[in-house]
DNA sequence: CCCGTGTGGTAG
DNA sequence: ATCGCTACCACACGGG
């Protein structure tokens, strides 16, 4: 995996979010993307939102006619706002009390609008209240045209941001989100891939789905027979008739008006028809999922093909035959879930956390990442207090090297495979054809197969690729081997990645020229270069016998140099830039091959007419700035003259922890939804103690499948083109506390009111993190910052304890203690790098520098 | 000017 | 089938 490793593979969820919508006249509008409402804190309001959910998941059996709608009731109307609230919400819809520019309203219900109303909600579209009652009426959304309280003109018209003359006081010229959106490499690897499954174009509108309309749902909805037994994952039946049933279940009429005054609660907890062990109300201690919703374990017998067609095509309460109701989310999740195999990759699995962390490359890649960083710099911070640093002399010539495997999961891998060396390989999970390609050997790339491609795109370039799995372990092990040979070498190290670290070895190259390394001696630079090449040379030797796999060494006088040099000397080589080759170097590159600029800014430099970095040289600083801001666009107009005024090894303390899932996420109902953010605030809360930090700040961050996206996205259990919508609170104090934080994710889950089964991605984030006090002082600092370099190797540990069977209320777990028993006395070099499961070192923090957790556990009682 | 929040973008 | 994470920076915008 190079420097560029998966530089597509991400960024995914992030610009598939504006989506504007067709109406029934093909009319523009540019829905205001992003839900949520103004403040969420506030408890009345926090309630009326809760209430939709409560009130949405009750009514299921309602013709979801204003599924995708969202809508905001203005000023006086009859029947009245509670009313329409009930209506819409209880027949699918969304509804937001409170409009706060940004939300996600689709339409603005009044009776009449005063003019400077009409002005005020001008992109929105204005319907009168009798479109709601007679939709229902109706058993259908009617045309919403037929009620417009606004005539048809410009007033309804906005956002002409195609037209760039439009925009000219910003001195940006800024593209509408839908535009980035159109030409993100998400959508057009979509589109590529799979134009013809997520966005049929001749899918309906959200706003008028054609009920009787087959969906393209038979395949997994009807399972042969299960292949997977419920007692594979055990805990957990698979999802019954029961489930299903419940999903579709009718609900009584809820109360439109649950009471409002009892303020010292979160919120009121969502009536359910089954007996729910109730959320208690003074400890915000959620139930863990599978007491709440799974049945016990029970083998069932699959759906037959009649049964579910009789659910699929079930009349909706009294409609004419021919009006067939659409499948609600849940719905079509809990058919979905019938699969067993959909299960067990799914949140329906309660092992899902630990069984997804365990197989995600990404998070690997980020657990790694983190982990290398934060012992990599305690390193650099005891060498430092150990010994004088001595200031750079500045204006010296500097030596950077930049070290990168070649397609390291592959060339990792292939060595079990050593008869595929010359035959095209790519890493993946499977053949499917959703399936990310990690890593792909050169063989590979000679067909066009990227990293971050997906295997559909793949086996179209290259009907012959051999796919092999995963295999983290030996990354690590890997991995270890490199860092012991670059850590050998003398000079500021600084990881990248997993297979990727920076070296400056200024000093040895300087001392081996025989100058100070200022003037300009021909013999000295020389020599100099010579010494960096013999070293990014002995780097490679000895990777190469450790590990058997190639690295390859950029060579420069800054990291930029260094990072770009890297890419001439791939595969299995090195490159030196020297400083008169710097100019013409990176003249002759694309923009996009520097650090820092992907398809966006790329994008924007296109289109003032950069497109290799020696045109950047032609833009003054002012343009260059004024398009793509002031930070960005002084380092572009830096870096295209070879500055990068960035240091080896700089500290950078965290700033935030987070735990994510974006995979899988598939429920049926909202108690599911709630219990899978309580697990991931358990995940997040241990994170937080791993790296001794508790947060004052958490960030709650939601996928929902977007209106036009189908129920199925093309990659399998994937989140497909969604809207994200993020909330932050700031707590009264710092903590680690996982209730305490899962009440608020939940709260703030809650608020947003959304249909559980269009939820595609979750997750939470702690900021304003600050150190977690120390346990009682015991070791001296400086034994501790000794011990805390120590890669271990995890003792043979049992598995993990399950996410939610810990009980316990100590920061630190007696379990460490055995996972780890004689530390103090182990001097191991670096041995293997952290299980980052159960292994951490300690991070640097601000603050105190706490004692590794280790020796506390040590001098607890 | 500062600050805060929310969103976008990028890299590994 | 399939494992689309996560930290960090920059920016826009709104409010003092």
């Amino acid at each position: 995996m190079g420097s560029r490793l998966e530089k597509n593979s991400d960024a995914v969820r992030k610009r598939i979010q504006g989506h504007a919508f067709d109406d029934e006249e093909g009319e523009e509008y540019e829905g205001s993307t992003f839900g949520g409402f103004s403040d969420y804190m506030r408890r009345k309001k926090l309630k009326l939102q809760n209430l939709d959910a409560d009130l949405r998941a009750q009514t299921s059996q309602n013709p979801q006619i204003f599924r995708g709608i969202v809508a905001h009731v203005n000023g006086y109307t009859q029947p009245s706002l509670a009313d329409l609230h009930k209506l819409i919400v209880s027949h699918g819809g969304g509804f937001l009390q409170y409009l706060d520019g940004k939300t996600a309203v689709t339409h603005v219900i009044a009776s009449q609008l005063t003019p400077k109303k009409k002005v005020e909600f001008a992109k929105y579209r204005i319907v009168k209240p009798a479109w709601i009652v007679d939709s229902v009426k109706a058993g259908k959304l009617l045309p919403w045209n037929d009620y417009r309280v606004v005539d048809e003109g410009v007033k309804q018209k906005v956002l002409g941001f195609e037209n760039g003359s439009v925009v000219s006081q910003a001195s940006t010229q800024r593209r509408g989100y839908r535009d980035q959106t159109e030409t993100s490499w998400y959508t057009s690897q979509m589109r590529h891939e799979n134009g013809d499954t997520e966005e049929p174009p001749e899918a309906p509108p959200p706003f008028a789905p054609e009920p009787g309309k087959p969906r393209e749902m038979q395949s997994p909805v009807i399972p042969a027979s299960p292949a997977v037994e419920a007692d594979d994952f055990p805990g957990v039946s698979s999802i019954g008739e029961a489930d299903l049933l419940a999903a579709m279940e009718d609900v009584p009429d809820a109360d439109a008006s649950f009471d409002e005054d009892d303020d010292g609660e979160l919120m009121r907890p969502p009536p359910r028809l089954d007996p729910v062990p109730a959320r208690s109300q003074s400890k915000p201690v959620l139930p863990p999922v599978q007491s709440a919703d799974v049945p016990p374990i029970t083998q069932r017998r699959p759906l037959t093909p009649e049964e579910y067609n009789a659910m699929l095509w079930q009349d909706a309460g009294g409609q004419p035959s021919a009006q067939k109701k659409p499948l609600t989310a849940e719905e079509h999740n809990a058919i979905l879930l019938q699969n067993p195999h959909m299960a067990k990759s799914s949140t329906a699995n309660p092992d899902f956390i630990n069984q997804y962390y365990r197989e995600s490359r990404l998070h690997h890649l980020s657990t790694w990442k983190a982990d290398l960083k934060a012992q990599l710099q305690a390193r650099a911070q005891e060498k430092s207090s150990t010994q004088r640093t001595r200031s750079k002399a500045p204006g010296a010539r500097r030596y950077v090297l930049h070290i990168d495997f070649d397609s390291f999961f592959a060339a990792v891998s292939l060595r079990q495979n050593p008869h595929l060396v010359d035959k095209p390989v790519v890493i993946a999970h499977g053949s499917g054809p959703g399936s990310e390609i990690a890593s792909c050997n050169y063989p590979a790339r000679k067909f066009g197969v990227k990293n971050g491609m997906w295997m559909k795109t793949a086996l179209e370039l290259c009907s012959e690729l051999n796919v092999l799995p995963y295999d983290f372990k030996a990354y690590e092990e890997a991995s270890r081997h490199f860092y012991d040979s670059i850590l050998a070498v003398e000079g500021v190290v600084q990881s990248i990645s997993i297979d990727e670290a920076l070296i400056d070895v200024s000093e040895q190259c300087i001392k081996a020229g025989g100058s100070d390394g200022k003037g300009i001696s021909e013999g000295s630079i020389y020599r100099e270069q010579e010494k960096a090449k013999q070293i990014a040379s002995s780097i490679r030797d000895a990777v190469r016998d450790k590990t058997g796999c190639e690295v390859s060494v950029g060579i420069g006088n800054n990291i930029l140099l260094a990072k770009v040099a890297l890419r001439k000397a791939k595969p299995a080589g090195q490159h030196l830039i020297k400083p008169e080759e710097v100019l013409a170097f990176l003249g002759e590159l694309e923009v996009t091959d520097l650090p820092g600029v992907a398809w966006s800014i790329g994008k924007k430099l296109e289109e003032i007419g950069v497109k290799y970095v020696k045109d950047i040289r032609e833009l003054n600083k002012e343009r260059l700035i004024s398009a793509l801001g002031p930070k960005t666009g002084q380092k572009l107009w830096d870096y295209s003259r070879g500055i990068d005024k960035q240091e080896v090894g700089e500290q950078v303390i965290r700033k935030s922890v987070s735990a994510e899932i974006n995979w899988g996420i598939r429920f049926i109902n909202q108690q599911q939804a709630e219990d899978f953010v309580q697990c991931l605030c358990d995940e997040l809360s241990k994170r937080l103690l791993e790296n001794l930090v508790k947060g004052k700040q958490m960030t709650m961050k939601i996928m929902r499948k977007a209106a036009d996206a189908g129920m199925d996205p093309p990659k399998n259990l994937g989140h497909g083109k969604c809207d994200t919508f993020n909330k932050s609170v700031v707590l009264g104090v710092a903590t680690t506390d996982k209730a305490v934080i899962g009440k608020e994710a939940i709260s703030i889950l809650r608020s947003y009111g959304f249909s559980p089964g269009e939820l595609r991605g979750l997750g939470v984030q702690m900021q304003k993190l600050e150190p977690l006090k120390p346990m009682a002082a015991s070791t001296s600092t400086v034994e501790s910052s000794q011990r805390r370099l120590q890669f271990k190797k995890p003792a043979a540990v049992p598995a993990t304890t399950p996410l939610k069977t810990t009980t316990e209320t100590e920061e630190f777990k007696s379990s460490h203690k055995k996972t780890r028993p004689k530390l103090a006395d182990e001097p191991d070099p670096i041995e293997e790098i952290a299980n980052p499961k159960k292994e951490r070192t300690v991070r640097l923090m601000e603050g105190p520098i706490p004692l590794p957790l280790e020796t506390s556990v040590k001098h607890r009682p």
